[in-house]
DNA sequence: CCGTACAATGTTTTT
DNA sequence: CATTGTACGG
C-alpha cells in the first residue's frame, strides 16, 4: 500500500531589500539564503539549486559581518564537502575559512582538541574499515581459542554487526536474529567480542569511523566546558544532506546548536540512501516537530535537467510505498527523451557506452562532462578493462580505496608505531614483514616491547635466525623517532621499505610501485605524521585522484561512479548501467519493502545526476556466481515505467559495435 | 614455527 | 576474484 504524506510550508522571514547579487535566486532560495536566524530546514528536491542556496547563505552571512569562524558547515560524504567548500571560497574569498568538512573529519577535531576529558590524547588513531577488521580479528584469536574458527563469523561481518548495532541502536541480538540467523547459538561470544573490541579501542588510544561520532557526541553530551565553548565558537551551523545523518549525528549538532540555536539544515527525503548506517528520513522531516519554531523552505523548481528527465524521475519516485509529496519541475522543457538501451550480453553493454561516449565526445561534451553509474563497484570491472583497452581516461569512484590496499597499509603500519608506540596491530604487521617471524613471534615479541617500549635490547632475548633483522627495525625506528623532520622520515621509510615490498609483493610489484611515489607525493603537503594519517583514514579519494592516475593525463577523465558516491554531483549525461533485478534492486532487499524503497531512491538519485542525456542500459543476460545462475530480467523501477517516458533501442548481435568482440571469441 | 602452494568460500552501498 | 583456511616441506 503506499503512503503519501503532505508537509506544510511555513513561510520565511520576509525581507524588504534583497541584494543584487542574489538576483540570480528563485524567492524560495531568497527567503532561505535570508532567513534571519534560529532553526529552519530546507527540503530541497534534486538539482534545485540547494548547494547554491547554501553557499549563497554563507555569503549573506559574511556580509552581515558574521565572522567567518563562527560558521560550520558540514556534510555527510567527502566529495560533497570539497565541492561546497571550493564554491564557497570562489564566492568569497573569506569564505575558504569556513570550518567545513564531514561529521567525521569535524568529528576528529573536536576528540583532538576535547579528547583529554575521556582519555583520548590529541596522537589517538583513527582505524579504517580494514585496520578494525585486523584489530576484531586479533582479538578473536585471543578471546575464543577454544571456538572452531570456521563455524564463526568472519571478521568484517562481525565489524558490520558492531556497526549496525550502534548506529541504529538496535540490540545485537535482534541484529543477528533477522540477519544473520546462522550465528544465533554464537550470540554470547560474539557479544563478548564486541565488548572486548570496545575496550581494546579505549585502552590504545583508537577509534574507528563509528567511534569519532559518538566520542564527539559524548564530549559534547557529557562535558559542559566543551560544550559551551562549541556554542561560543559556532553561532551559525549547516548542515547539508541532513536526510542520511543518522540519530548519533543529529544529536550532535542539535547539541552544539543549543535548543535557539541557527542552526539550517538541508535535504532531500527523496534521496535517503544511507538507512543501512542509521539514516532515516523521516527524521529529517521530523525537524519542525523537533524545533516548532524551526523556518521550513522548500524548493521545487529544478535547474539541472531537461524536463523528459525530470519525468523518468518523478516516475521513478511515484513507485514508493511510502513517500512525501514533491513534484519536480523545470523551465527547461526542451530535450531529448532518456534512453533504454537492450543489449544482448555484458559486452555489447560495454561496447555501447564506449562507442556511444566516443559518439559525444566527438560532439564536443568532454569526458569529464560523462558518467557511468552503476550499483556496486564490481559491476563497472569489465567495463574498466575495455576502457583502458580503449585508451578512454577514467577515474572511478567508490570501491576499493587506494590507503587500504596492502602495500600502503603496510608504510602506514610504520608511522602508526613512531605516533603511538603501543599500536599493538601496527607492530604485529611490521614484525612480520621482518624475514623469519610469523603470527607467533610477533606475538613473543610485541609482549616483550609492551613492557620496554622501542628498544633493541628486545633483540638480544630473541631466536638469531631472525635477530639482525630485527635489531636494525628497532634501530630504524628509534631513529625516525628521535628525528622530528616529517618529510625525512617518509624518505628513509620508502628507502627501508622498498626490498621488504619487491619481496613481499613478488607477483605483481611493478603494478603497485607508483603508488609508492604517490604515497611519498601526498605526505609533502603535510607537516607531520598525525595530520598525513587522519588525511589518509578520513579523506583518501583526493589521495587516489590527483596522485595515482592523471595529474599528466592530457584530458579529463571520464566518471565511473557507485550511485552512492555520485550523489550532489551532476553530468551533461549519464549512463546507469546493469539495470538488471538482483543488481538494482539487490537481491538483499527483494522482501522488504522498505528496502526495495531505498533501492527505489538510489535509482532517482542516479536519474537526476543527468542534465540533458539519460541512457538506461542492461545486458539480456548475465551470469552471477553466486547463485550459479543468470539473471535474465531487466529492473523492475524500469519495467514500471510507462513507454512513452523512454526510446527504446535493441542492440542485436549484428550491430557493427560489437565486431571487436567478435573477434576476440 | 615459518613460508608457500593450493583449495574453498562468499561477495551492496560509505565514513 | 580476493580473501581465508589447510596441508606440507624446510
Amino acid at each position: 500500500m503506499q503512503k503519501v504524506y503532505t508537509l506544510r510550508t511555513l513561510p520565511g522571514s520576509k525581507s524588504s531589500e534583497i541584494p543584487d547579487w542574489m538576483a540570480d535566486l528563485n524567492p524560495q532560495q531568497q527567503a532561505a539564503v535570508m532567513h534571519s536566524g534560529g532553526p529552519s530546514v530546507i527540503i530541497a528536491g534534486a538539482g534545485t539549486g540547494k548547494t547554491k542556496t547554501l553557499v549563497y547563505r554563507v555569503a549573506w552571512l559574511l556580509e552581515k559581518g558574521i565572522p567567518v569562524n563562527s560558521i560550520l558547515l558540514l556534510t555527510f560524504t567527502r566529495k560533497a564537502s570539497e565541492h561546497m567548500l571550493a564554491r564557497v571560497s570562489a564566492f568569497n574569498q573569506a569564505g575558504g575559512q569556513v570550518t567545513g568538512g564531514t561529521f567525521h573529519s569535524f568529528s576528529n577535531l573536536v576528540i583532538r582538541e576535547f579528547g583529554h576529558h575521556i582519555g583520548y590524547g590529541a596522537n589517538f588513531t583513527i582505524l579504517d574499515k580494514g585496520d578494525a577488521q585486523d584489530r576484531v580479528d586479533l582479538l578473536r584469536n585471543q578471546l575464543l581459542q577454544n571456538l572452531p574458527k570456521t563455524r564463526f563469523p568472519k571478521k568484517g561481518t562481525l565489524l558490520d554487526i558492531f556497526s549496525s548495532h550502534r548506529n541504529t541502536g538496535r540490540p545485537i541480538e535482534d541484529i543477528i536474529n533477522s540477519e544473520y540467523p546462522q550465528f544465533q547459538h554464537l550470540l554470547d561470544p560474539i557479544e563478548k567480542l564486541f565488548t572486548g573490541y570496545q575496550d581494546h579501542k579505549k585502552r590504545y588510544s583508537l577509534a574507528d569511523y563509528d567511534d569519532l561520532l559518538f566520542l564527539c557526541r559524548d564530549l559534547v553530551r557529557d562535558h559542559e566546558s566543551v560544550r559551551t565553548a562549541l556554542n561560543k565558537r559556532f553561532k551559525y551551523i549547516l548542515v547539508d544532506e541532513y536526510q542520511d545523518t543518522n540519530p548519533v549525528q543529529a544529536e550532535l549538532v542539535e547539541r552544539i546548536a543549543g535548543p535557539d540555536g541557527n542552526l539550517m539544515v538541508v535535504g532531500d527525503d527523496a534521496q535517503s540512501i544511507y538507512k543501512f548506517r542509521g539514516a532515516d528520513f523521516k527524521n529529517f522531516l521530523g525537524f519542525p516537530e523537533r524545533y516548532p519554531n524551526a523556518a521550513v523552505f522548500k524548493l521545487e523548481e529544478n535547474y539541472r535537467s531537461v524536463q523528459p528527465i525530470l519525468d523518468v524521475a518523478n516516475s521513478v519516485m511515484s513507485q514508493a510505498a511510502e513517500k512525501f509529496e514533491k513534484t519536480l519541475f523545470t523551465k527547461k522543457p526542451e530535450g531529448q527523451l532518456p534512453v533504454l538501451i537492450t543489449a544482448p550480453d555484458e559486452n555489447y553493454q560495454n561496447q555501447f557506452i564506449i562507442s556511444r561516449i566516443l559518439d559525444l565526445r566527438e560532439e564536443g561534451i568532454p569526458l569529464s562532462q560523462q558518467a557511468v553509474l552503476f550499483r556496486s563497484a564490481r559491476n563497472s570491472y569489465s567495463l574498466e578493462l575495455e576502457l583502458n583497452a580503449n585508451h578512454i581516461p577514467f577515474e572511478k569512484r567508490g570501491g576499493n580505496k587506494f590507503a587500504e590496499s596492502a602495500h600502503i597499509k603496510d608504510m602506514i603500519s610504520y608511522l602508526r608505531l613512531l605516533m603511538n608506540p603501543k599500536d599493538v596491530v601496527s607492530w604485529n604487521r611490521v614484525l612480520q614483514m621482518v624475514d623469519g617471524i610469523g603470527p607467533k613471534s610477533a606475538d613473543d615479541i610485541i609482549r616483550m616491547l609492551e613492557e620496554s617500549g622501542i628498544d633493541n635490547r628486545v633483540s638480544e632475548m630473541v631466536s638469531p635466525r631472525y635477530r639482525t633483522q630485527l635489531t636494525l627495525l628497532l634501530d630504524t625506528l628509534t631513529a625516525w623517532t628521535a628525528d622530528k623532520e616529517f618529510k625525512a622520515i617518509v624518505d628513509e621509510l620508502i628507502r627501508f621499505y622498498r626490498p621488504v615490498f619487491e619481496k613481499r609483493y613478488f607477483e605483481d610489484y611493478p603494478k603497485r610501485e607508483k603508488d609508492l611515489d604517490a604515497f611519498q607525493a601526498v605526505s609533502l603537503k603535510f607537516s607531520s605524521i598525525e595530520s598525513f594519517l587522519s588525511h589518509l583514514a578520513l579523506d583518501p579519494v583526493s589521495f587516489t585522484q590527483e596522485d595515482t592516475l592523471g595529474t599528466h593525463a592530457d584530458e579529463a577523465p571520464l566518471i565511473l561512479s557507485t550511485i552512492h558516491s555520485s550523489k550532489g554531483l551532476e553530468w551533461h549525461s549519464v549512463f546507469v548501467m546493469d539495470l538488471l533485478d538482483g543488481i538494482l534492486p539487490s537481491t538483499f532487499t527483494l522482501d522488504k519493502t522498505e528496502d526495495l524503497d531505498e533501492e527505489l531512491r538510489l535509482f532517482y538519485v542516479a536519474v537526476t545526476r543527468a542534465k540533458e542525456n539519460l541512457y538506461l542500459v542492461y545486458p539480456g543476460i548475465q551470469f552471477h556466481r553466486q547463485f550459479n545462475n543468470y539473471f535474465t530480467k531487466p529492473s523492475r523501477f524500469i519495467t514500471s515505467l510507462p513507454d512513452r517516458l523512454l526510446e527504446k533501442w535493441m542492440l542485436s548481435a549484428a550491430d557493427d559495435a560489437s565486431t571487436e568482440t567478435k573477434q576476440i571469441e
